[in-house]
DNA sequence: GTCGGTAGTTGAACACGTTCAAGAAGGGCA
DNA sequence: TGCCCTTCTTGAACGTGTTCAACTACCGAC
């Protein structure tokens, strides 16, 4: 039921534990499935018998086969993870810093678009370990909350300071409705959604910029105390 | 496959189709068993049991189990226009009457808290017929935008004239983004979701109000163009 | 009244996700 | 080498949603 440790896989290492091997050959076949067939026309039973192992035992790697979807999801964090560096390394302003990133995390997912939209599903499942707000999921929703910071941190954008440390998780607040429209994007490329974050991401910057202003202080107040009470 | 007609139901006319009445039969036994039981936990063949009809039977009705879910979003539209009626008929200003339609979605969900929240990712899949933004959603949908025009057709809000004919499904989405938060709220009696319905309202109520404005005029205008790009 | 066609109904059968008791493989220790 | 314990592997079996060929009930036409 509970997940491996994974040791830490390094490059060409063989001292791994007995099963990551199987672990990881499981795990690749059944991306290369959902990818080939979709997520629900892929049966744990072809996974198995394509990775040559039984039924039984990719159920001792992965507690069921929404586990698989959670799987998908960590590594494409990391991927999006590595796909934003150059972006911010290159960019010094907020707005172009963000758009890099949010173009980066599409970038990412869209190879996957076919298949990603059917299982984001499970995704929206408040009581499914794989709800982006879920505990299960802290550990990836924690690294890309982190992401959009050294969007903030890196970046030359003057921001109210009480706004400051409540702004990565509504950046990724924001970004997850970005994906919510993209998986929803039947636009042919998905371009609606490259729109829609060059369209959003001037108001975003602009918003922040105009939350200093001493006019729109209350107002700005006003948001971040809705905002703290609706947190957990 | 396809729906039956739904003949008009006058109270107590018999002379209804043969089938309504297994029909009514069907849909009432499962919507009972989801919430003593919940979603997950309530199997075809219980229904058809508790129904005294064959599994087979309630195929002919509904699609699928999930079409039993479009049957309890349907009968909770109607429910939520009845419910507002009186909110409409008291409140003239703009934001108590927003407030007053936002409380009443959520009143008559929360005795379906516990199952709605299960079945709400079955709603999430984009290429399922029960998402909200589907072909076959549309007439519950445009029902609901429907009422939030009233919401503010009714009211006594200057609102800028291009923005006018957009807000309604602004609204509406508005409301989506509610029922999404109210859905994860697991606060007691999901009091949180009352707070946001009461913390946003007013600031929405600002926005429209500065949407007039001279001076923001460009962003309105910047939004507006956004918005119909997006659109399909 | 009987015939024919449509609407409604049945339950066994299928494919799927999941479980689990049983066993195999590996490795540390005497 | 022999033993034991943990890790890993197996595949038959279970309960589920869903399908479908067969059957029945009803109703208008003649």
């Amino acid at each position: 039921m509970t997940e491996q440790p994974a040791p830490t896989t390094a490059a060409g290492d063989p001292a791994t534990a007995r099963g990551e091997q199987t672990r990881q050959l499981i795990r690749d076949t059944a991306m290369r499935l959902f990818r080939e067939r979709g997520y629900a026309q892929t049966t744990m039973r072809a996974i198995a018998q394509e990775a040559g192992v039984a039924v039984g035992n990719a159920y001792y790697y992965f507690g069921s086969k929404d586990h698989l979807i959670q799987e998908f999801y960590a590594q494409s964090q990391v991927e999006h993870r590595a796909a934003a560096q150059p972006v911010l390394d290159r960019e010094e302003a907020f707005g172009p810093r963000l758009a890099g990133v949010l173009h980066a995390g599409i970038d990412v997912l869209t190879p996957s678009h076919g298949f990603a939209a059917t299982f984001f599903k499970t995704a929206a499942e408040p009581t499914s370990p794989l709800s982006p707000f879920s505990a299960e999921s802290s550990g990836p929703r924690q690294a890309a909350i982190e992401l959009f910071a050294e969007v903030l941190t890196g970046s030359t954008a003057k921001v109210d300071a009480e706004l400051r440390p409540q702004l990565p998780e509504l950046l990724w607040l924001a970004y997850m409705g970005v994906v919510l429209y993209w998986v929803h994007d039947r636009s042919p490329g998905q371009t609606k959604t490259r729109q829609l974050i060059d369209g959003v991401v001037p108001l975003i910057d602009r918003l922040v910029a105009l939350s200093r202003l001493r006019v729109l202080r209350p107002v700005t107040q006003q948001v971040l105390d809705l905002i703290r009470t609706l947190r957990h």
